[in-house]
DNA sequence: GGCCAGGTGTAAA
DNA sequence: TTTACACATGGC
């Protein structure tokens, strides 16, 4: 069976750096990953264009806009009500910390962001490892499918993340590209229904 | 038309 | 402690 490190250096050389997190900005990088909740990626951008385009990709804006409006430019992303409401929890508590940067700093970040309401563990550890540029391993539904087809480990959250963390280097750089490939992986050959598994490039070092 | 997408919270079994 | 369901738009 692959090591998660010889997974690594095997899913880099098929398909490169992703260099994630898609976004201009630790804000925008924030809000994302509370926007492509359950959602493709593809819907969050329309809403951070429509965001954009209302110059609202700050704490200070999304805090003071109308509700209503907020919802109106996140709608494509889906559950639009919830996560509007998300967003301005999030926002809130940033212009608290007196910025994204010392909101980003604190010490305690994971924990406070689990305490926000909307924001769970996912979404909490893709701010960390990607805003925050800490080292956190983010799990999502295709790392843990795929741990499941090539481990044959079916475990949660918490489980799967120790899976990553023990047998990796505690490193950003290291953790921000392998989630960003196990999702390229996901994406491409192993969707929840009709897997492509023979066009999969490392189908061989799968058990599925 | 049906299913899924870079989840989360709540409530029942 | 597990399982079910609501939340909602857009692509294939």
């Amino acid at each position: 069976m692959v090591s998660t490190k010889e997974l690594f250096d095997i899913l880099l050389d098929t398909f490169g750096p992703q260099n994630w997190w898609p976004g201009d900005s630790k804000f925008e990088i924030m809000i994302g990953a509370i926007l492509t909740q359950n959602v493709s990626w593809r819907n969050v951008e329309k809403a951070i264009d429509n965001l954009k385009r209302e110059d609202a990709l700050s704490p200070d804006a999304v805090y003071k806009m109308d509700l209503e409006r907020l919802e109106e430019l996140i709608k494509p992303t889906g559950f639009y009500r919830q996560k509007a409401a998300r967003l301005k929890r999030l926002s809130k508590l940033i212009l608290k910390e007196r910025g994204v940067d010392s909101y980003l700093q604190q010490k305690d970040l994971r924990e406070q962001l689990l305490d926000i309401k909307g924001i769970g563990p996912e979404t909490a550890d893709s701010i960390v490892l990607y805003a925050g540029e800490i080292p956190t391993f983010v799990v999502d539904a295709y790392t843990k499918r795929i741990v499941e087809r090539f481990y044959g480990f079916k475990g949660n959250y918490e489980d799967i993340k120790e899976f990553f963390q023990k047998s990796l280097l505690k490193d950003a750089e290291t953790y921000n590209e392998f989630h960003a490939l196990l999702v390229e992986l996901g994406k491409k050959y192993c969707k929840k229904t009709g897997p492509r598994c023979g066009e999969c490039p490392i189908s061989h070092l799968c058990s599925y």
